[in-house]
RNA sequence: GCCCCCGUUGUGUAGUGGCCUAGCACGCCGCCCUCUCAAGGCGGUAGCGCCGGUUCGAAUCCGGUCGGGGGUACCA
């Protein structure tokens, strides 16, 4: 299926994925960065990519290369952001400080925003006792409204001014694309901050500052996000009204979060979560992001795999599902072997090349030999794997040869005993008389050779070969590895078996 | 405490008042196939948080309750 997506009337979309470059990237990242791409794809929009580095204290330009390398290696591709550049540019928040410092200034001069001069153990202090009382806690409006004179006062102190949002009075509802209708009362959502005292800018500011000037329409973000979302509306309408922006809101929807072990909200700290870990290991870019699809989606009731271009021909907000999802291992794998057993067995061969390179079995240079080997030995492994770093075990004995090829010492120990040898030498003698070396007559002829004249039942008969020849107990079809293997190798390590 | 969100088998979901003695997938268990391991085939396991209401009829609508999560920052 490969139907184009419905422009419909919705070519003036326009999404974004803006994290934060701190750390490692986590899957929770992808799943919101697919549902926005799928989203912009899906209508014909605009996907835009923003880096949200105000951070000082965890940002780093390391996390910054990786988020682009991920989401590169993810196949997203972005209209507008880093590296593409676009009209609404520069696409890095750090870079943007002039910006936020103009809006902040209009923002004051229009009364819309305030300097607040409380302190934060004042704030705690103050906080601790409308706990206490029973009252709502949060800003309380002390600095409200000041006058000058009590500004100067308390600038004469020494004090360093925040700048502090001016929330209307009165109650914020909008309607979430996930959830419906969501409405907050005034006493819930106080004056916040937007410029600490410092002169740096925070997110509560930089954000819905930036949504506004890219012309944002539709915000796609974790539910984590909903509760500051009237802080975030009310300040799209202070910025209509100072001029910042066309004055459009977007419209938001809250995506469930994604869930690790337990009830927690998968962390940067739980190993499932690191996205970096996922390409190590060999999962496809495809088969984890059609397993991140199904965590709040799905694309038909009796279907679970499918590809980025049928996701994207289907994807609607509206069929976000708003339970917070467990992410499961199991099934993650599950899907990506979907993805594997259903890839062209060229390109399989070329995809498993990086991971036997990493591993040392392979050099930089791969010789037309080897890629003809891997090639041919691709069949044999594609419904045997759930990711492509398993390839380096399974494919290793064909790829090296002794004192490099290793039979694992369990193994050994369990299949080459006396018996196991005995069974070996036969193998070897009845494979060294063979004219032609293909699968079919080495089948035959070690059949002949084990199981009727030795009268070995077959899996005992073709256990120690296997593990002569792979170092395993678990390989590849043993007839085709050693039609693989050639004639010399294999005949070579029957020898060597013997004496293990 | 207060505010907001969420609630279908172990997990992810389908379900928008009768098609539901609740479908699909993963997992798990068993059997078949079989040179190992897989893959594949067949079968099985297990669920609408609870209580009330509306209705001829409720997983679906309403109210309450319980449970879980998030927010309540000069983090994002």
């Amino acid at each position: 299926m490969t139907d184009p997506a419905p422009a419909g009337d919705g070519s003036a979309v326009r999404v974004r994925f803006c994290p934060s470059p701190t750390g490692s990237p986590h899957v929770g990242l992808a799943r919101t960065a697919l549902f926005n791409w799928a989203f912009a794809r899906h209508q014909g929009g605009t996907f835009v990519f923003r880096i949200e580095d105000t951070d000082v204290a965890r940002d780093s330009q390391e996390s910054y290369e990786t988020l682009l390398d991920v989401m590169r290696w993810l196949g997203f591709d972005w209209d507008e952001g880093p590296e593409v550049g676009g009209p609404h540019g520069p696409y890095r928040q750090s870079e943007r400080y002039d910006i936020y410092a103009d809006v902040a200034r209009r923002l004051l001069e229009a009364g819309r925003a305030y300097h607040c001069y409380c302190s934060q153990e004042e704030l705690e202090e103050r906080n601790e006792k409308a706990r206490s009382e029973g009252r709502a806690p949060g800003y309380d409006g002390h600095c409200r409204s000041l006058t000058e004179e009590q500004q100067r006062a308390y600038a004469a102190e020494e004090r360093k001014p925040v700048l502090r949002f001016r929330m209307p009075d009165h109650a914020i509802t909008f309607e979430d694309l996930v959830r419906g209708e969501i409405t907050f009362q005034p006493e819930n959502v106080p004056d916040y901050v937007l410029v600490r005292a410092n002169g740096h800018p925070l997110y509560t500011l930089v954000n819905p500052v930036d949504d506004a000037l890219m012309e944002i329409t539709h915000v796609l973000r974790g539910e984590d996000l909903l509760s500051s979302t009237p802080r975030q509306i009310a300040l799209y309408d202070a910025l209509a009204e100072i001029g910042v922006a066309g004055g459009t809101t977007p419209r938001f929807g809250h995506l469930p979060y994604v869930m690790g072990q337990g009830n927690r909200k998968l962390s940067k700290r739980d190993p499932e979560s690191n996205l970096l870990s996922y390409r190590d290991k060999g999962f496809l870019p495809e088969g984890l992001l059609n397993y991140l699809a199904l965590l709040g989606w799905a694309i038909a009731e009796d279907r679970d795999i499918f590809t980025m271009e049928e996701m994207v021909a289907a994807f609607t907000i509206e069929r976000v599902n708003p339970n917070p999802a467990r992410f499961d291992i199991k099934k993650c794998e599950a899907i990506n072997a979907s993805h594997l057993r259903a890839l062209p067995l060229d390109d399989l061969a070329t995809r498993m090349v990086p991971y036997l390179q990493t591993a040392g079995i392979l050099g930089e240079e791969v010789s037309a030999e080897q890629s003809k080997l891997l090639r041919e030995a691709a069949p044999l492994v594609q419904e045997r794997m759930v990711t492509l770093g398993e390839s380096v075990d399974m494919l290793g004995f064909l790829l090296v040869d002794e004192p490099r090829f290793v039979r694992d010492p369990v193994d050994v120990e369990k299949s080459l005993n006396e018996d196991g040898k005995a069974v070996v030498k036969a193998a070897h003698d009845a494979l060294a008389a063979l004219d032609s070396w293909d699968t079919a007559s080495i089948e035959a002829a070690l059949r002949r050779a084990l199981v009727e004249d030795l009268g070995l039942k077959p899996r005992h008969a073709f256990g120690p070969v296997r593990v002569a020849v792979s170092g395993r107990r678990v390989s590849p079809p043993l007839f085709e590895s050693l039609e693989l293997l050639g004639r010399e190798r294999s005949l070579s390590r029957l020898r060597s078996a013997q004496e293990a």
